[in-house]
DNA sequence: ATTGAAATTGAACAATGTTCATAAACATTG
DNA sequence: CAATGTTTATGAACATTGTTCAATTTCAAT
């Protein structure tokens, strides 16, 4: 039996989770289950749902993880950088989280689990968390309306994110029969920045 | 003991897909197992085994039947009307898409299901199905392309079609926050669509 | 009638999330 | 230090799941 001064509470849940990163590392997310943390981790199952309310919540607290690292990702100075234009940042932006999709694609899939989905009890901060992803976009977007249009460029940024991310998405889960070996999901996206940015220029 | 001449064996097939999509209908695709199947078409469990290699090859026909249903919206009149723009046309067909997302949710969130996306055994037919549903976009695109930009043409419709895909899936998984109540997602298709073929027209 | 193939069965298996009485570990008190 | 109370860990047990497969039943052919 584990001591129970082995790890507070808080040193417990965390290792938990961080199993569980690793677990998914090695064997996907079907290669998750409540007895193979335990076993790993040297306690019994149950002790997880001492912790976590459930599975569920386990998987939304891995969710909020791959979260922060995307977050980190399309802020980093790479995809903003003032001296490159923001068409090219945008790209890069785009680049960046397929490549994130692609590397750690357990962890992406996860996000789009139902499951996981459905779980709308406390979702108030994980809401919050997800809109932050839209603000790298929003403010590479600036040059594109006058500060009166601050609704609009929010509603272009949602627009545009959602469109990169289908894209990926078809993508990734082979939905999409890519057209030729030339035109990669990369490339697609960045079709779909020069296109959708010169029909906003359009517009005005 | 179910008679052996109850059905000859595609009938029972059809039983089943049938059977299975009431049960979606009614209890969602957590609800749908082999026990219940087995037990409201009046058979064993194993039965089922003895038509569908497993769960997951259920799992692809009734996906096939949902494309089906999905081909025959975006093919229909009201999205391919000649006498309407093509940019109506295409503000249509999203809606509808939307629509059918909402209205058949499980089946359409089943599409997407991980299980049932990386059964790439037999993929042939079912990508090829994936792919005919490009088709009716492709030719509302065609004004905006010459007829050698064929190739040009496609991967705008994969494009666009993955955007509106995107924001379907965003807006219906709860993932995006709607900016207002005004600006819905059919609305927020309508202006990718306005954009972006703004900007084709643009590029020219 | 007998034989043989084909279809149906349902008990059995392994694995899952989850629960909860029991026991162990620790903190507090007298 | 001993006794008591509280918190935490346990792991057997439960209900379900997909799946298998030897046994049984059904039916056509002989």
């Amino acid at each position: 039996m584990a001591r129970r001064s082995d790890h507070t509470r808080e040193e417990l849940k965390i290792l938990i989770i961080e199993e569980s990163w690793n677990i998914i590392e090695k064997h996907g997310f079907e290669g998750l289950t409540a007895r193979r943390i335990a076993k790993n981790i040297g306690y019994a199952p149950g002790t997880i749902y001492n912790l976590f309310s459930s599975m569920d919540d386990l998987y939304l607290q891995l969710n909020s993880k791959t979260l922060d690292l995307l977050l980190a990702i399309l802020s980093s100075p790479k995809c903003n950088d003032p001296k490159k234009t923001p068409i090219k940042n945008m790209k890069a932006m785009a680049h960046r989280y397929m490549e994130f999709a692609k590397e750690h694609r357990p962890y992406w899939l996860m996000l789009f689990n139902l499951k996981v989905t459905e779980n709308r009890t406390d979702a108030g901060w994980y809401h919050e968390k997800v809109d932050q992803l839209f603000t790298p976009l929003e403010k590479l977007l600036e040059p594109y309306f006058t500060s009166k249009q601050g609704k609009k460029r929010k509603i272009a940024a949602r627009v545009l994110w959602a469109s990169v991310h289908g894209l990926c998405f078809l993508q990734e889960t082979g939905k999409i029969t890519i057209v030729s070996e030339q035109d990669t999901a990369p490339d697609m996206a960045g079709y779909l920045i020069d296109t959708f940015i010169s029909g906003i220029k359009n517009n005005h």
